[in-house]
RNA sequence: GGUGAGGUGGCUGAGUGGUCGAAAGCAGCGCUUUGCUAAAGCGCCGUAGUCCAAAAGGCUACCGAGGGUUCGAAUCCCUCCCUCACCGCCA
């Protein structure tokens, strides 16, 4: 959530980082300024009403101690309070109007984001490796169905499209990504692990900012009271929603596997042959609450821990940068990481490491002490590292065999327990 | 799920209709004094919104959340949430 205040005072900035990601944001300042001007006065309309009738009050109590009648002073209140009504009516519905164009509004790219419209604007950062030779490689379909690592018939019959069951070798090389991963991040990055339930309350979807605009993308149980987490990085940043943390502790950093439910309305069709785009997928995330002073530099860090795996992996990737057209709603500055995936032709997002500075912590009212004593928004990260099942993905397509094998990479096979899967 | 008790400022904890944003203690900050690693005295010390060009200052709201009664609510009533204790059930 933006800053009603820095709309307020420096409109045409916040326009202008704004119109990086849509020019229709333009109008939607306007608007908020306009509501802005007038929720202002009726609040002040009403607060002197109020002001008014707590001074009369005051006296009818005086009166009433010395035994003396107080029946003007008593319909003159009780008129003020008819006031007070309409006045607080009014004040309330602006103020909810204002919150709820607030809560919609995306998040400021920073300056130096490279404009563009869509994926095909990203530049690239920087590479990692090489694309392996492989003669017709197969795709990780074919290859875990021959193995025997899924089966999609099955999933498909206890669960419906998007799902996904893992048997055996295939079910241990998940369990086995997921302690590689969260290992390295906690021994050798210095993340506390952190355990979390998998739904959480409207609140912290509505803190990380999955709420109010993508409700329909989201998984809602006990009536929409709840929600299936869509990613880790709800419950983890809302550990401290409402909280004053201490600076001392910066940056406060976590890494969390949760699995992940998506409900992907709306892309039906758009990659979802296998594992890539499914309705629940287990994913590692990296989450940081830090200093506004700090967090680029976070960000930078966060995602060479995410780069880490691959390169612990073998595995080739880029890392982009998302232009400010194909930014997420939150975030301030993005960085994708993509592994090469030989049976896709093609790289796969495995992770997204975005800062968003104090967008969430604005929302979730999360704050530490500056040095001056005054409270301040804390900026908020997160980033996986990774998402499992595109990352499985790539380790198959990768790791393929001429003799139909998938070899295991040296740093997962004391988690796998074997070199290579075979028949 | 049942019964009972309770949710007040960073913490402990008073306060059952008006002068209460809220006693007192602890913690914290500042000053003074004595001095050996501490003590005493004094003062300050919640959050947010809003008014003013701004500072100073004013006003408003907040005692778990929301509603109600009343001229006036931390205090009375209703609903909900949460915590604790015991009972029941249970991986």
């Amino acid at each position: 959530m933006l800053d009603i205040r820095l709309i307020r005072e420096q409109p045409d900035l916040v326009k202008s980082r704004l119109a990086t990601r849509s020019p229709a944001h333009v109008e939607t300042i306007d608007a908020i300024l306009a509501i802005d001007i007038d929720r202002r006065a009726a609040e002040t309309r009403l607060q002197t009403l109020q002001s008014d009738r707590n001074r009369l009050s005051k006296e009818i109590g005086k009166l009433r101690a010395q035994k003396l009648d107080s029946a003007d002073l008593e319909a003159q209140v009780k008129k003020i309070a008819e006031e007070m009504d309409q006045a607080s009516t009014e004040a309330e519905s602006l103020s909810a109007k204002q919150r709820e164009i607030l809560l919609n509004l995306p998040n400021m790219p920073q300056a130096d984001i490279p404009m563009g419209r869509d994926a095909a604007d990203n530049p690239v950062v920087r590479t990692h490796g090489e694309k392996p030779v492989i003669a017709n490689p197969k795709d990780h379909v074919v290859l875990a169905e021959s193995l025997g690592l899924i089966d999609p018939d099955r999933a498909t019959k206890i669960s419906g499209s998007g799902f996904a069951v893992y048997i055996g070798q295939g079910a241990r090389l998940e369990r086995a990504l997921l302690n590689f991963l969260i290992d390295t991040h906690t021994r050798e990055h210095g993340y506390t692990e952190v355990s979390t339930p998998f739904v959480v309350r409207r609140e912290c979807m509505v803190g990380t900012g999955q709420l109010p605009k993508f409700e329909e993308d989201m998984y809602g149980v006990d009536g929409g009271g709840l929600f299936l987490v869509p990613t880790a990085e709800v419950p983890v940043t809302n550990l401290h929603r409402e909280e004053i943390v201490s600076a001392a502790n910066f940056p406060i950093q976590y890494a969390a596997y949760t699995p992940c439910f998506r409900r992907e309305a709306g892309s039906a069709g758009r990659e979802t042959r296998g594992l890539i785009r499914m309705h629940q997928f287990d994913k590692v995330e990296l989450v940081k609450i830090c200093s506004p002073e700090q967090s680029n530099a976070e960000l930078e860090s966060l995602t060479a821990n995410a780069e880490r795996i691959l390169q612990k992996l073998g595995l080739h990737y880029r890392v982009i940068v998302l232009c400010t057209g194909d930014m997420g709603f939150g975030s301030a500055k993005t960085y994708d990481i993509e592994v090469w995936a030989p049976g896709q032709n093609s790289y796969l997002e495995v992770s997204s490491c975005s800062n968003f500075e104090d967008y969430q912590a604005r929302r979730m009212n999360l704050r530490f002490k500056g040095e001056d004593g005054k409270n301040r928004y804390c900026h908020t990260l997160n980033g996986s590292g990774t998402a499992l099942a595109r990352l499985y993905v790539a380790l198959l397509e990768n790791y393929q065999q001429p003799d139909g094998t998938v070899g295991i990479p040296e740093a997962l096979q004391p988690y796998f327990g074997a070199d290579k899967i075979s028949k």
